[in-house]
DNA sequence: GATAAATAGTACTATTTCAGTCCTGATTTG
DNA sequence: CAAATCAGGACTGAAATAGTACTATTTATC
């Protein structure tokens, strides 16, 4: 149903919880509280926001994770980049050369266009703008446009 | 990776060969020799087109599908949701109710809004824009906000 | 009215993906 | 050195997906 995964999900909930705990590092036992997840499944999606450079870690004793940046300069799409890979809707847009039809396909191009918008769309929600309950209206402005 | 399923891929480019085939019925065995498809695939997009009022059939010999609206009023949120059910991009998104963390979960609007951000997205877009290969520049412009 | 062509509906299966768990190793603090 | 914590990989059960097959129904033509 053009949805990301759980992992995905999970992880914009455990970055949230990261935004909001401030500058020192929160292990993640507790982020897993705090989320209300299951410590290996914290444990791995962890693990996986660092490998793609959106969390920072320490190790030992006192060891934890922390925001690699501010969280105005972190997006859902970084998010969701790192949980899923490069975002596409199609095989054929995300990788090309792998489709038999490429050659007479004249959807390929929309639908890469199309990509284009629910990618912008995606970068333009922030963490800093997910810790705040929305206002009635306008609060954040997505404004996409496929040129 | 965020992707329409194979099925809602073929669809589009299923439909959009109906809606150059102009007024006239197209067989399901024509469809699939133009798209490069399989003809039980095809069959059964269609029938879960069909059902969703996206085609209208007609039976029996010299029977086959037509568009069932002018291809400027199907857009691709239309075609997903024939294919995929309502667009959420987590289970809370789109079904309230069914998930745990709800009371204490302050991503959940926010996820609603993003869900909205791409809806509008795709409901930008219409068949008729697919038949065209997009011009250089700012041939269909989508312009989402969410308010 | 019989026949052929085409859609409608249902059921089934193999494959793939996903979610979740566990285990072992490496690192740091005290 | 011991305890706490992250790193990395392997494994498994469950679920979704893709694709196929079969039967019933409808309609045009002869």
């Amino acid at each position: 149903m053009l949805r990301v995964s759980k992992l995905t999900d999970y992880a914009t909930a455990v970055m949230t919880c990261l935004a909001s705990a401030g500058d020192g590092v929160t292990s993640a036992q507790a982020l897993a509280e705090r989320a209300r997840l299951e410590l290996p499944t914290v444990s791995k999606l962890l693990k996986q926001l660092a490998q793609a450079g959106l969390v920072a870690s320490t190790r030992g004793i006192n060891g934890g994770y922390r925001l690699a940046r501010a969280p105005e300069r972190i997006t859902i799409a970084d998010i969701v980049t790192a949980m899923e890979g490069p975002i596409g809707m199609t095989e054929c847009s995300a990788h090309a050369g792998l489709c038999d039809h490429e050659p007479h396909c004249g959807v390929r191009v929309n639908w890469q266009r199309i990509n284009q918008a629910i990618a912008n769309a995606l970068a333009n929600v922030t963490l800093a703008d997910m810790l705040h309950v929305p206002r009635q209206r306008a609060s954040i402005p997505v404004r996409v446009a496929v040129t």
